[in-house]
DNA sequence: TTCCTTGCAAAACTTTTGCATTAAA
DNA sequence: TTTAATGCAAAAGTTTTGCAAGGAA
């Protein structure tokens, strides 16, 4: 590589923190690579595991401290489905979801899916910041 | 009153949960009459205060299970709106909810006020078993 | 150096549970 | 009297926080 100057591998996951304004730290980056390789929904509990599990060195409270600044920064989006526990989805794009109630799992809905012919208007003095809509599903028969 | 049998004063609460099934204890019947005198939002942690302060005898746990057998009755319903606590919903018809990110405050939204023109097929093997839609609010301008 | 981040443990909260006591039928 | 409900305290689960140590700029 480059004569002299010490090099940096600089990953995808790496150039998103630092595009945030968030400074890409050992332990970011990992919880970046893991939430962001594809969408999906993890707790933060899931989060430590997996990455416990494949080696790293990364305590709890990081996890959620990381899952915080994520979501303030628009790189994720924390979710409120049960009462249980907070999902964290690493699709920031509007979309909706199913939950099935028998397995627990959380399916995107894409935005195109939905079409609402009436909705109500915002009461005074307030807009509309979002719609969150959740589809909840059993077993058939 | 009637002569020579003991009568007890028989309340709308009360009705309505020997109706269910429910024994109507006093604990009950005080939690089911300030839950169901009108159509409310209610945190666990409201109502324990709330009949404290109204001079109720009345233990924390008490009102959970009270509060989680309600819900499995049909009596309420329990709502996911924000991740920090559950919030308990007197109106068990079918509807909606504005949640006001401001003051925390939720709002009904009666089904009629909101219409779908288009809804995604729930995945095969599964059925709709309802629909929760938070329509989030922030202050204009 | 200086500031930020991490890890650990403890704390803070909400909710559930075990068990002796009390109340309801 | 027999069963079910309550209260209390402790436990359990999730998330936050204080602070010393470590790492980046």
């Amino acid at each position: 590589m480059g004569s002299g100057s010490a090099s940096v591998a600089t990953t995808t996951s790496e150039r998103r923190l630092t595009r945030c304004g968030i400074r890409p730290t050992a332990q970011r980056v990992r919880i970046a690579t893991l939430l962001l390789s594809a969408p999906q929904h993890l707790s933060a509990e899931q989060i430590l595991a997996n990455l416990r599990a494949c080696g790293a060195r990364i305590s709890k409270a990081t996890v959620y401290n990381t899952l915080n600044l994520f979501a303030e920064h628009g790189l994720i989006r924390q979710l409120s489905v049960d009462g249980s526990r907070a999902w964290f989805d690493s699709n920031v794009d509007p979309h909706y979801h199913f939950h099935d109630l028998t397995s627990g799992a959380l399916i995107d809905v894409p935005v195109p899916e939905v079409e609402f012919s009436r909705l109500p208007a915002p009461p005074p003095g307030t807009e509309v910041a979002g719609i969150d809509l959740v589809i909840r599903l059993r077993k058939k028969l």
